[in-house]
RNA sequence: GGGAGUUUAGCUCAGCUGGUUCAGAGCAUCUGCCUUACAAGCAGAGGGUCACUGGUUCGAAUCCAGUAAUUCCCA
């Protein structure tokens, strides 16, 4: 069969996936085999695949698909995540775009819009990852509002209201006026923003003189009740007690004082707006100030602030300073770099806003996830997360889980009618009966009790995912939640170690009395080669699937792991997921090469491919104890570099070259066969990492039966190995490198044959693999001799001096000066290795083992020192 | 302002409890090769005062202290 000589992933990929999906492969129920579970960090069902997950998911493949063939029995449950406000922004942009308001919508009919909007885009990044080659078991496939999650939130809120731990209050939060809703502290983007800071003159009460304020925010004046100086500060000593007018409303506001102040901030002086400022809010309870809300929901001022009522917070900035300007009160503008948050989810400022929210006690229900996360219950990787985790969960605050939006799990509690009077309960008949039995009305009817409006936040949902998906909530003891609770492992990005990770393990400790999984794997942040992240904005991002299809997804996935360490953010370049092809096409040429090879049954098996076979055994055995403890530690990127190694060095350099037949020559059945059997082992140990390659090749190097896949296969697992054998092996490849470089330096072609000699000096020699030696550097016979050899090159291994005759074409000149090099540096080492041992406190200090190797490398050197001294005496 | 981390070759990073394997890997660079699996390749080579200063020790990239740079988290 005629095979290309470079590999195309295009042509294989999507006929493997299918085979998979057609034999139903990934599929898991439970059975009596071992489980092993992950569940996927959900994707927003609004999104498209990007390169974090393309790494976060290529590990979750790799750990799923390793597993599997460990002979566990592997489920990785996929899903998308509902993402309340980004879904329904998505939703309102585009009825916007179709001329319908949301304001013209009932509930119901936005619902109907959103719903349609999810099963037409919902799924698109699962099916983004199925490129990929993510082994999910796709019957799975889960919604964090499918009617079994969705009635699992409601259940939860209501059980967690019973207990006491959810209430209702008006707080401070951080209001997102664009969708209009509040979002978590988490959910608050600090940047950095180049803006003004303002300095306004207040005038005194029933005086002629004023107290200049400092601001960034000139508009909240409207809402001052309260300037705030220092106590200490002498500039305001004489104003204590005093009043001043707040300029434009003219106002007659308290001048207060508290230590809260930075006198060296502005003038010293604060104006205090407890409505619009989370520090302003405190004093205000504190001193028990008014608080003037001035803004409507969507960042408009309203008819508090007396002034500019309708427009928009930023259009008023520009107003009002003009205003104040014009009216004397601005003193002057300074420059001024101050942090402003934005929601995450719409890019809004954020506007601290007073509001009734529902928020869930966080005190008690957090404290086991803190306690066995410290002991090591749960296993961070890497570890320095512990410490994040650690502190954020020490200092918890109530989590505020309402969201005032549409698209989501509303929030179950039902008002009494004309009352802020509600009940809780899993569906509106329950909640019926609660009302009667608190109001004492028998005669109330569904109709008269009014649902809140607000929805519960999306990780109050996806806090859940590791339990709802198995339905845990619902049905505790079912046959799923039993056998996969808890997971195994989770990948996700470090960024939302507080949203998602820390929660999800309060939660399985308040609903299974145990951990969501046993381990989190934390990845780093993909960033540009300029170490920026990846952003639409900025245009830095690859888009995936383009990246699948010029590298080939196993190319892509190498890439993105080959420079991943845990934790450490990746810096993304092109070159990664190039160097992934080039070792795609690197295994395709090795199979290529062994295919093509006729076999001979007849000829008999030379020693040097006994020799090779041996020692690759032993070296695939040595290098499967690596790769499991890199697993164990979860050093994937370093697992990829080994098998990326053992393949290319190990297999391809050194025992496809110790075994191939002369040119057209045929291959000895023995050795074919065990080639076979290697390729078909290394195939299994690649194939987590580069699914569709391995199994391409797998399928090609023997007769498969229909249905038959190396996903299922059993990966090799460990055995003994000959370490003297190992050791022996690395002497003979240093020896036969030595030789292959004396012929380049001599311009002798390598396939030249010549002689070699060897002075055997030490115990290290053996002639074990001197068929390899011959064949693989070019040697025609080895001959052992007594002395030193005149006219050849000679080299140094282990004690052992090698000589290639070589007659006329050595320049005794430089051979000498080269020995000589040698020599210079030999007797450098020997001294320190001399002044160690000659240190008494050293000897006698020093574990004895340390000081015998100093005693071997001393013997080592003075008699290497002896030979480079006669090999330069003779050629002189 | 508080806390955590990082600093090792041009780049990205390994170096676990101090002592042959301790100065490494991959990529990049340079040199020579279209050698009959692979130029997406082969054979070689160069490149680091392990951020800085001091301490502990017979011995420090490794432990301790301080300094600097940098990143992140929290306020």
């Amino acid at each position: 069969m005629e095979i290309a000589s470079q590999y195309n992933p295009q042509e294989t990929e999507n006929k493997w996936y299918s085979y998979w999906l057609e034999n139903k492969l990934f599929k898991s129920v439970p059975d009596n085999r071992e489980p092993y579970t992950i569940v996927i960090p959900p994707p927003n069902v609004t999104g498209v695949l990007h390169m974090g997950h393309m790494l976060n998911n290529t590990i979750q493949d790799i750990l799923v698909r390793r597993a599997r063939m460990q002979g566990k029995n592997a489920c990785w449950v996929p899903g998308t995540d509902h993402a309340s406000i980004a879904t329904e922004a998505k939703v309102v942009t585009k009825l916007k775009s179709e001329g319908i308001d949301k304001n013209n919508l009932s509930r119901d009919e936005f619902m109907k819009h959103a719903w349609e909007w999810k099963e037409k885009h919902g799924g698109i990044i699962l099916e983004q990852l199925k490129k990929l080659g993510a082994s999910c078991d796709w019957d799975r496939t889960r919604f964090t509002m499918d009617e079994e999650l969705y009635s699992s939130v409601i259940k939860v809120f209501v059980d967690l209201y019973n207990k006491g731990k959810i209430y209702r209050g008006i707080r401070m939060v951080n209001w997102d006026p664009s969708a209009k809703t509040a979002v978590s502290d988490e959910e608050v983007i600090y940047k950095e923003e180049q803006s003004k800071l303002y300095y306004l003159k207040y005038k005194l009460e029933n005086e002629d003189d004023y107290i200049t304020i400092a601001t960034t925010r000139p508009e909240t004046i409207l809402g001052d009740t309260a300037v705030c100086v220092h106590p200490e500060d002498e500039r305001f000593t004489k104003l204590h007690g005093k009043k001043v007018i707040v300029p434009l409303v003219n106002r007659a506001v308290p001048i207060i004082q508290d230590e809260y102040v930075d006198r060296e901030f502005g003038t010293g002086a604060l104006k205090i707006t407890p409505a619009h400022d989370i520090h302003d809010y405190e004093i205000g309870q504190k001193y028990n100030l008014q608080s003037i809300d001035i803004f409507n929901d969507d960042g408009t001022l309203n008819e508090s602030a007396e002034l500019y009522i309708g427009q928009d917070r930023f259009e008023v900035r520009k107003l009002i300073t003009k205003q104040l300007e014009e009216e004397g009160y601005l003193a002057k503008i300074d420059d001024y770099v101050n942090k402003v948050g934005f929601s995450e989810r719409t890019d809004a400022a954020i506007e601290p806003k007073l509001s009734m929210q529902w928020f869930l006690k966080m005190d008690e229900l957090s404290k086991p996830a803190l306690e066995n996360v410290n002991n090591d219950n749960i296993n961070f990787f890497p570890k320095k997360f512990k410490n994040v985790y650690k502190h954020w969960m020490e200092n918890i605050k109530d989590w505020n889980i309402s969201r005032q939006l549409w698209w989501g799990q509303r929030i179950p509690a039902f008002y009494l009618p004309n009352s802020n009077e509600f009940v809780v309960a899993e569906n509106i008949e329950k909640a019926l009966e609660l009302a009667k039995e608190k109001t004492g009305n028998k005669n109330l009817q569904l109709s008269d009790l009014k649902q809140d409006e607000d929805v519960l936040d999306t990780w109050f949902s996806s806090w859940l995912w590791p339990i709802s998906v198995f339905n845990g909530i619902n049905e505790p003891d079912n046959e799923e939640i039993k056998y996969y609770y808890p997971t195994n492992d989770i990948v996700t990005g470090h960024d939302i170690i507080f949203f998602w990770i820390a929660r999800m393990i309060i939660s399985g400790y308040e609903y299974r009395k145990e951990s969501p999984f046993k381990n989190v794997y934390f990845t780093g942040m993909v960033r540009d080669k300029q170490g920026r992240k990846m952003s639409k904005q900025l245009g830095n991002s690859p888009d995936p699937l383009k990246l699948i299809e010029k590298y080939g997804a196993d190319g892509v996935r190498i890439g993105m792991l080959l420079c991943s360490p845990a934790g450490g953010d990746l810096l993304y370049d092109d070159k990664l997921p190039e160097q992934g092809r080039n070792f795609s096409n690197k295994i395709w040429n090795a199979f290529r090469l062994v295919n093509q090879w006729p076999v001979d049954e007849k000829i008999p098996q030379p020693e040097a491919s006994v020799r090779a076979i041996k020692w690759f055994e032993n070296k695939f055995s040595k290098m499967l104890e690596v790769l499991d403890n890199q697993f164990v530690e979860f050093r994937i990127s370093e697992a990829v570099m080994t098998v990326y190694k053992f393949f290319w060095d190990e297999f391809s350099a050194w025992y496809l070259e110790m075994i191939k037949p002369a040119y057209q020559q045929p291959i000895d059945a023995l050795t074919y066969n065990k080639t076979l059997e290697f390729f078909d082992k290394i195939l299994r140990v690649l194939h987590p990492f580069m699914p569709f390659i391995t199994e391409e090749i797998w399928q090609l190097i023997s007769e498969r039966k229909n249905g038959e896949s190396i996903v299922t296969e059993q990966i090799p697992s460990i055995s003994n190995y000959d370490e003297d054998l190992l050791n022996n092996c690395e002497m003979v490849k240093e020896i036969i490198s030595s030789i292959r470089n004396i012929k380049k330096e001599k311009n002798i072609p390598q396939r030249e044959n010549v002689s070699l000699k060897v002075n055997p000096n030490s115990e290290n020699y053996n002639n074990y693999a001197d068929s390899i030696v011959m064949k693989l550097a070019g040697v025609e016979s080895i001959e052992v001799v007594d002395n030193k050899v005149d006219g050849a090159a000679s080299f140094i291994i282990k004690g052992n001096e090698y000589y290639v005759p070589l007659g006329n074409l050595i320049n005794k000149e430089e051979e000498i000066k080269k020995l000589q090099k040698e020599l210079d540096y030999t007797n450098g080492f020997l001294q320190s290795v001399m002044k160690k041992l000659s240190n008494e406190r050293f000897v006698n200090n020093a574990p004895e083992s340390v000081v015998a190797i100093e005693k071997s490398k001393q013997a080592e050197a003075e008699s290497k020192i002896v030979s480079l001294e006669e090999q330069i005496k003779n050629l002189k």
